[in-house]
DNA sequence: GGAGTGATGACA
DNA sequence: GTCATCACTCCA
């Protein structure tokens, strides 16, 4: 079942959590669709999140943040590099979660590449018109009970400072 | 461990 | 206009 943008109008941290294990879908050009896990995703939440884009204010580049929940963000960084995020929260309110890896597919970098992620693909909303979406696992509360995902300090965001750096905001699911 | 890559934002 | 920075991957 595809998770509409009701899902995602909600706290990124919530919504990161409850993303693990679920499926995201590609169509690619040759119409087939790819259902990849989701298996680690940090959250980005708020104007005070150092680490996010959205600290400094609004800018040409993280505009779709303050898009509503459900608008793809795609940005480029380290000169060769997409990332793949999805706007959460209330409109007007910068919130995203970051998808980095998923099954089979380890590194943020590298999913967006295996999945033809780019550019083209940044503000547009999740669905059919762009060929991404995301499907809720069947296995759902499988996956979640028992402490099956693992809360770890997101990657790569020293810079932020102790108090952000140290947030357990990314989600990792443990080997089922 | 270190190079590579280029958009971005801060500053002048 | 310049310059340092960056939520990474690749190859050693």
């Amino acid at each position: 079942m595809r998770l509409l943008n009701k899902f995602f109008a909600r706290s990124a941290v919530v919504v990161a959590t409850e993303l693990i294990g679920c499926f995201l879908c590609r169509k690619l050009k040759d119409s087939k669709i790819q259902r990849l896990k989701i298996v680690e995703i940090e959250a980005y939440e708020g104007w005070n999140d150092k680490a996010s884009h959205a600290s400094r204010g609004k800018t040409a580049r993280n505009a779709p943040m303050f898009e509503e929940a459900g608008t793809i963000y795609v940005y480029f960084t380290y000169g060769m590099h997409w990332m793949l995020n999805i706007v959460c929260g209330p409109k007007n309110y910068p919130s995203a979660i970051l998808i980095r890896s998923l099954e089979n597919v380890y590194g943020p970098a590298r999913l967006t590449k295996y999945l033809g992620i780019d550019k083209s693909l940044n503000n547009q909303k999740l669905g059919k018109s762009s060929g991404l979406w995301i499907e809720k696992n069947e296995n759902y509360t499988k996956i979640h009970g028992r402490g099956k995902v693992n809360k770890l300090s997101r990657v790569g965001v020293a810079y932020a400072g102790p108090i952000w750096s140290q947030k357990k905001w990314r989600f990792v699911l443990k080997e089922i």
